[in-house]
RNA sequence: GCGCCUUUAACUCAGCUGGAUAGAGUAACUGCCUUCUAAGCAGUAAGCCAUUGGUUCGAGUCCAAUAAGGCGCACCA
């Protein structure tokens, strides 16, 4: 698993460390430790390939002007047995190192032998990583929020995994607590309504179609009132509706906790199978779907407090168990127990991330939550530092709120109402290739309007179209010279010197760095950057393809190295979107 | 009121730990298919990097304040 860029860039360093020691030992250069510089890629390639400020960083203690001072390190440099064949003092002092062809031909050459790794790296050194996310409630359907969430931990956990840690992806289902019983109350007051006078006579109207019958009781709020702090979706009249169309009105009889009951364990496990359809036609799938019952039913929860306790975290106030969080950064202290003796949702979050990090043992717990969320950051940090867990070993990637644009127009994402657009209903109008590809397109941390007139156009417009293409373009060029007989069967390094256009440089400069992308994008949780990458890539390509002729190159030589190119080229490309889970079409 | 996030071209956004003349795409305009896929390419035009101050050789990038917008601030999750 070479990384080019980096070895080169790691080299430069070096020749430049080199030569300062050198001067050191000729008295040319003060003695006491310089201070340190660094290696970066110009935006501008005629400064060359890398480009270090050492001169201008050093300019005080040696006293002399950054110009004279990259002079004496360019007369010490030694470039003999190194990738670059030449270095050059430019503007205020910098020392520009220029590659040379070699470096250039052996990318192709690295590509193409690690093929569909290429890419990967060892950073992670196999550290095991478990990656939560989604994590939808398991009451109803799942909004675009879960679908940017769902694109995105994705996205990041195969990021993880191609820079060398050992990845799970993990959906936690919230299958007790609060929301269960406002489920469960919300079901039967539904199902109440169904087996009430009015209820029966709405089902016979619509001839018992669920769909009608939903949408009837739904609107009809004066007749089937419902109060303020229950589920209002039609997704839940359909589940009461289901129940009574297969076990009629038998619940009608029985204790309110028992129809609560009853309903809630015919309709959860429905839901939770609608999401884990819902979220393998999205391409995501996960380790482990892990039940927050269990944590309540193994003694987790109790467990929690009782830790916390005995570490003097606690104290008592008007009733309810609080947890002193502001003695470790958060900005107030939480409850733990109620005054009513149930827990908070926080006890068994900390019970969970408490599994992941101890009982499991992962290095490290990645969350991928909404913005709504980013005040639990503090709290759940301070719960694992005062049960003597490294709060670094948990990290929250925060993604911002997505607003839906249609025709100029924001819908607003709303649980409750309803009426939010759901992930599935999402599926159906865009191609699933669209939406991985737009949730990625940005930064978590970014404010984003998801533009569905966008996504669904089949255009030039639509960035995922531009990458796919360039993708066909590549196996219909490569097909069409097997059909001449010219094919990849041997290559060698030397053949690709004959590259020099400007077009191909950049192309080839450009497949080196993959493997830095990625680690890239894996240490700062970003999985935007492999997209971005994929779409250059493709520019690059396009670019290329316009200026250069492979089928009528102006030398055999020539052809062939092209040919090695564009295998590369289509080689990283697919490694790409491989990560990113995109269709790789072969004609378009 | 307090906290987190955002503010770069008409629109949507890049800009890597501060670096050399701030970049793409869309929309607008002009060219390029008898030759490997024109879902492409080349070019033109478009900017007080929200404002003000600070840090230094050097700031879109770091710090502070201000403004506008988003999201939080429960014995909800």
């Amino acid at each position: 698993m070479a990384d080019l860029l980096k070895l080169a860039s790691l080299q430069a360093r070096e020749i430049i460390l080199d030569s300062l020691g050198r001067l050191i030992s000729l008295e040319k250069a003060p003695a006491e430790p310089l201070p340190d510089f660094i290696i970066e890629i110009p935006a501008d390639k005629s400064h060359g390939d890398f480009a270090a400020n050492a001169a201008m960083v050093s300019a005080k203690a040696f006293k002399l002007p950054p110009r004279k001072i990259a002079e004496l390190i360019c007369e010490e440099a030694i470039l003999d047995g190194t990738y670059f064949e030449k270095i050059e003092i430019a503007g205020p002092g910098f020392i520009n190192f220029f590659l040379s062809k070699k470096w250039f031909s052996s990318i192709a050459d690295t590509v193409l032998t690690e093929a569909d790794n290429y890419g990967r790296t060892n950073t992670g050194d196999g550290k095991k990583i478990l990656v939560e996310f989604v994590s939808a409630n398991p009451t109803g359907p799942m909004h675009i929020g879960n679908a940017r969430g769902g694109a995105i931990g994705d996205g990041l956990a195969e990021i993880l995994d191609w820079a060398g840690y050992t990845v799970e992806r993990e959906f936690y289902i919230n299958d007790a607590g609060n929301q269960i019983e406002k489920f469960g109350k919300s079901l039967e007051l539904r199902y109440m309504q169904l087996c009430s006078k009015d209820g029966l006579m709405i089902i016979a109207k619509c001839d018992n179609q669920t769909e009608a019958i939903c949408t009837a009781i739904y609107n009809d709020t004066e007749k089937f009132p419902m109060p303020e702090d229950v589920y209002l979706g039609m997704d839940i009249i359909a589940h009461a509706h289901d129940y009574f169309t297969e076990k009629g009105n038998s619940l009608s009889k029985v204790s309110e906790e028992e129809r609560r009951a009853a309903l809630v364990a015919f309709a959860l496990p429905k839901n939770i199978s609608v999401l884990e359809k819902d979220l393998g036609k999205y391409r995501i799938s996960y380790n482990t779907w892990f039940r927050e019952s269990i944590l309540h039913n193994d003694g987790s929860v109790e467990k929690v407090v009782e830790m916390l306790t005995e570490r003097g975290y606690t104290y008592e106030q008007e009733g309810a168990i609080w947890f002193k969080s502001s003695e470790l950064g958060d900005e107030k202290d939480r409850v733990l127990v109620r005054a009513n003796g149930i827990p908070t949702y926080f006890v068994p979050d900390i019970a969970y991330h408490y599994n992941k990090l101890v009982t499991r043992g992962f290095d490290k717990a990645i969350d991928v939550f909404g913005a709504d969320h980013h005040g639990y950051i503090p709290r759940m940090k301070a719960a694992l530092t005062a049960l003597g867990v490294d709060a670094e070993r948990l990290d929250i990637v925060i993604m911002q709120m997505v607003n839906l644009v249609k025709d100029g127009e924001k819908y607003k994402l709303s649980k409750r109402s309803g009426k939010a657009i759901t992930l599935s209903t999402l599926l159906d109008e865009i191609p699933i290739d669209a939406a991985r590809f737009f949730f990625n397109l940005r930064e978590p941390n970014s404010h984003f309007d998801f533009d569905l007139d966008l996504a669904v156009e089949k255009s030039s417009q639509n960035p995922v179209f531009y990458v796919q293409y360039a993708h066909a373009r590549i196996c219909s060029l490569i097909a069409a010279l097997r059909v001449e007989g010219f094919t990849l069967d041997s290559y060698c390094t030397e053949e690709l010197d004959v590259l020099d256009k400007p077009q191909e440089i950049e192309l080839l400069r450009h497949l080196a760095s993959l493997p830095s992308e990625i680690d890239s994008a894996a240490k700062t949780y970003d999985p935007s950057k492999v997209t971005k990458y994929a779409v250059e890539l493709a520019t690059l390509f396009h670019k290329f393809y316009d200026a250069c002729s492979v089928k009528n190159a102006e030398t055999a030589e020539l052809k062939k190295a092209r040919l090695v190119l564009c295998s590369a080229v289509l080689q990283t490309l697919r490694n790409s979107l491989s990560i990113l889970k995109i269709d790789k079409p072969e004609k378009m």
